[in-house]
DNA sequence: GGATTAAAGCAATAAAAATTGCAATAGCGA
DNA sequence: TCGCTATTGCAATTTTTATTGCTTTAATCC
């Protein structure tokens, strides 16, 4: 028999959060559409509802929160040995990530609940800080090997962009070379 | 003294629907991050909060249906006798429409209601389809005109996406020259 | 091992949202 | 102009959401 994972630092509270949190991801996944309620949430995650009102106050600040936490995790950065194999490697794992309803519906709750940062000084904050940093360590790996690096806005706007337009606006990617004409394009120096 | 609009075909229902519309539009207006209530909808309109939840039933489908059909009008289609002309300055009026408060709130709302075609089969019934219908035309011309007239997914992944990303997770497009150079990397042939 | 404290649970209560049955009204069409 | 119908309004009621005061519990620290 398998033993219980031991509890993780934090105690009652982190084993809360985490219940919590899987709850609100396997409700966004059954009804993507949907807010779930906080009694619905309760329910699954084995809690009391007073608990998700004392802690989160609001089921759009719990929801806001789990989408960013569980949507922009880590990406592995790839490193093969040049930047349009980094690059291809790491965008076609942002669109397979998206690519499923549970993922596509954290990315439109994430996208509704984003607080649009008023100065953008530092894009690190902001709900896709995740990807910019991962882009900003993929770029630099490029420069140091004497690589011709994009602008990291330019990376942004012409392979992130169509990547979330593709999947919030027309539901999937399902044009197989579609990462990869993005990566050669964006590659390609201006004219 | 200006006399009033005769009323619109349609009578009392459709002033109804207008004044629930305007009011909508101008609450979102006043807090951009949040979704009015039904009741605070129905005080700013000054109709029966039962008329609401009758026609509509729910306030997300409500403000969903109010952020598609006031986001989403039609935008002139500049026609300038050339793509580029043609292309700038629709892509201008795009951001220009986007860069406000009450209407980056709107569509951050049909963002996140926006239910993903499956098949993508009717582009132009996607919450986007005017701007894509805008954008047929436009090519349309320019094809009259013997002129290289992209994909029009191209412009759609290096035009509107860029501008979509912005607007949604930056907060605002402040680079004047951005719109330009969307358009000439997109018209720009590809190697 | 015990004290302390923060977090969580419980049950009652308050507030808000949503529904219902019936009445009133706008306005279209004959 | 009048009849008819769909829409809207009203007030009461139900349901759901959210809050509160107090108790229990987990777990950290000494």
């Amino acid at each position: 028999m398998k033993k219980p994972a031991p509890p993780r630092p934090g105690g009652r509270s982190e084993r809360v959060k985490t219940a919590v949190f899987d709850a609100v991801e396997h409700l966004i996944a059954d009804d993507p559409g949907g807010i779930p309620s906080m009694a619905a949430i309760a329910v699954r995650a084995g809690v009391n509802p007073t608990s998700l009102y004392r802690r989160w106050g609001d089921v759009n600040i719990l929801v806001a929160e789990v989408a960013t936490e569980r949507l922009v995790r880590d990406l592995p950065v790839p490193d093969t040995g040049s930047l349009h194999g980094d690059l291809t490697g790491w965008a076609s794992n942002v669109a397979r990530n998206l690519n499923n309803r549970k993922n596509s519906a954290l990315l439109r709750i994430m996208t509704a609940t984003a607080r649009a940062s008023r100065t953008a000084r530092d894009l690190n904050s902001l709900p896709i800080g995740r990807r910019i940093a991962e882009l900003e360590a993929m770029l630099a790996r490029a420069r140091k090997r004497g690589e011709y690096a994009p602008d990291l806005m330019d990376i942004l706007d012409f392979v992130l962009a169509p990547i979330y337009l593709r999947v919030l606006f027309m539901g999937a990617i399902r044009d197989a070379d579609f990462v990869g004409r993005l990566v050669d394009r964006v590659l390609s120096p201006p004219l």
